[in-house]
DNA sequence: TATATTGTATTAGTTATATAGTACAAATAT
DNA sequence: ATATTTGTACTATATAACTAATACAATATA
C-alpha cells in the first residue's frame, strides 16, 4: 500500500501524479504483484478529487498492462504487465535506451559518461529511500 | 545546416518538432557550435507556419542554453550551453540518469540490463544514420 | 434474487496549449 | 541617419487537456 498525496501546485495534473506514484511504487518494490489498489471511489475521497480522475490514471496504467482492473472487484498490480515476451522486452529496452541516449547526447554527455554515472551508487538513493519508508 | 520538415499528423506540436530536430541535430553532430540557424521568418516561410511558432521553439532552446539569440543578427548554436560548469554538469547527468532509471525500473528492467543494452552498438544506428545524411 | 460495490460512459465547464495576425524594438548595414 | 533585418510582445482564436457531476453496467455477496 502507498500513501498517495497530491500537489495542487506545480502544474502536474492530478491523474499523472497518481500514475507516477504507482509507477514509483512498483519500481521501488513498495507495490507488489497482485496487490489491490484503493477503489476509484475510495482514492477519490482520500485525495478529494472526482472518481474519474482516479479512473483515468488507472486506465492509462491498464493500457500499459501495469494494472489489471475488474469491474465489481477492483484494480490490481498486474504480473503480466511486467512479464513481457522476450521480443517485447527487447523492443522496449531498446526504445527507452535510445530515447535516453538522445537526451544525454543533446546535453553533451557521451555514452561512457552516462554509463559511468549509472554505475555510481549515488543514483540509487531515491529508490533506497522509497524502500525504507 | 538541417533540412527541417514538419509532420502535421501525429499530434506532435510544430514547435516541438522543431525543437527535437535541432536537439537531434546537435546530438548527431550535424549542428556545430556557433552555427547560425535560419531566421525565424525564413524558417517560418520554409515550413509554412507563423514566425511565432519558430520563435517559440528557439525560445525554449535558449532557456535551456542550447541556443543563443541576438535581436538583429540571428540565432546560433550556443557553445556555453554545452559547456556547463562541472557542478551543473554533474547535477544534470544525475538528473537524467535518475529519471532514466525510474522509467527502466517501472518496466521491470534492472540497472545491469539497461547498462548492457546501452553498451550494445545497435543503439547507435539512429545517430549513425543522421551523420551519414 | 436483491443489493451493494466496483469500474465505465456521457456530458459539461474551465483552463491550458498551440498557432496565427500584427505591431514593436533592437541590432546591423548601407 | 535611415532603412533593413533580426527577434520580441501583444492579442485573438481554435483546439485539446483536465476535472467534475452524474448516470450506467458489470461483478460480487448476502
Amino acid at each position: 500500500m502507498i500513501n498517495f498525496i497530491l500537489d495542487p501546485s506545480g502544474g502536474t495534473p492530478f491523474y499523472r501524479q497518481i500514475i507516477d506514484q504507482i509507477k514509483f511504487g512498483i519500481a521501488s518494490g513498495k507495490l507488489k504483484t497482485g496487490e489491490q489498489l484503493p477503489t476509484v471511489r475510495a482514492l477519490a475521497v482520500i485525495l478529494k478529487v472526482n472518481l474519474n480522475t482516479i479512473a483515468k490514471a488507472y486506465k492509462e496504467l491498464e493500457i500499459l498492462s501495469i494494472l489489471d482492473t475488474q469491474q465489481g472487484s477492483g484494480t490490481f498490480i498486474n504480473a503480466n504487465g511486467i512479464v513481457l515476451t522476450d521480443e517485447e522486452k527487447q523492443r522496449k529496452i531498446q526504445d527507452i535506451c535510445k530515447e535516453f541516449l538522445t537526451v544525454a547526447y543533446t546535453y553533451g554527455f557521451s555514452k561512457d559518461e552516462v554509463i559511468n554515472e549509472l554505475q555510481n551508487n549515488q543514483n540509487n538513493n531515491f529508490y533506497n529511500n522509497l524502500n525504507n519508508k
